[in-house]
DNA sequence: AACGGAACCTGAAAGC
DNA sequence: TGCTTTCAGGTTCCGT
């Protein structure tokens, strides 16, 4: 679930549910998503913290707080998820943070089945939010950059839009369909688009990463992974369907351990 | 410097 | 039905 879009809303979340709160709780359930930060320094240092926002880099948040940070990545399965303060922990539930503003309390759940996410504390930016590339909601991409950036690498296109110090937040689906968008071929070397073909596929990150967003954060608040929902995205996990412009069927390839579909006619 | 592959984890879905 | 295999939207480490 979480690539930019799903971070953002995330975000918003949390800003919404702690912006202005002090913390009355906070814990550590599993040790491991600490990454370092241990369960009891998680407490010392968030209990009776006032969070003044929540940001966002690429898939990274970090929540600012009077003093210090709380950095949270989602990984593979993380999510925020309300609840309240009175329930027991939820299912996955791997830590917790409660927080209180005019006599009300909101407790939020970080729930990770896989544990591929983390949560740390720390006074200065971490060096993996330190080391990201330009977020294409609140930097946007220049172009010319991004085409200079293109050129050093030997490898194939759709990889090297994973890379997070090249463009944060993009991940395995957001640059499938970005690349559909941008009638980009996922194998042609980085190195190989012309400027043009750049600029199109800057486009498509945009337009992919929005119209996620519009469709997850819309009136009915449908999460893509929940069981059930419908595959939202116009080419990615439709391996064998028709290719929605010109109905020939997608094809499903594999790179550098990722899953790529693509049409093989619309995308050149 | 930058690439591909394995490792880190667990659950859902597909395969037999 | 039940056991086994495969796959998953991320990052990091390691060897090349």
């Amino acid at each position: 679930m979480p690539e930019l879009p799903e971070v953002e809303h995330a975000r918003r979340s949390l800003e919404h549910w702690l912006r202005g709160a002090t913390l009355t709780v906070a814990v550590l359930h599993e040790h491991r998503i600490g990454r370092g930060t241990t369960a009891r320094a998680f407490g010392r240092a968030l209990l009776g913290r006032h969070v003044l926002g929540v940001e966002r880099r690429g898939k990274w948040l970090r929540l600012v707080l009077d003093e210090g940070f709380l950095f949270s990545h989602l990984g593979m399965t993380g999510k925020w998820v309300r609840a309240a303060p009175d329930d027991e922990p939820l299912r996955f539930e791997r830590a917790r943070l409660d927080g209180k503003l005019r006599g009300r309390t909101i407790s939020a759940r970080y729930l990770d089945p896989r544990m591929f996410g983390s949560l740390r504390v720390a006074k200065e930016d971490l060096p993996a939010w330190r080391a990201l590339g330009p977020d294409p909601l609140h930097d946007g991409i220049d172009v010319d950059d991004m085409l200079a950036r293109l050129a050093r690498r030997s490898g194939a296109i759709k990889p090297a839009l994973l890379d997070q110090s090249l463009i944060a937040g993009v991940g395995n689906i957001q640059a499938t369909e970005a690349l559909f968008f941008a009638r980009i071929d996922p194998r042609r070397a980085a190195r190989s688009l012309s400027r043009k073909e750049v600029a199109a596929v800057v486009r498509g990150i945009l337009r992919s990463i929005k119209r996620t967003l519009s469709i997850e954060s819309g009136p009915s608040i449908t999460y893509v992974e929940e069981p059930g929902a419908k595959n939202p995205f116009l080419v990615y996990d439709r391996g064998d369907e028709p290719c929605p412009r010109c109905r020939r069927p997608l094809h499903k390839i594999v790179q550098a351990g990722r899953s790529t579909t693509f049409c093989s006619h619309c995308q050149r």
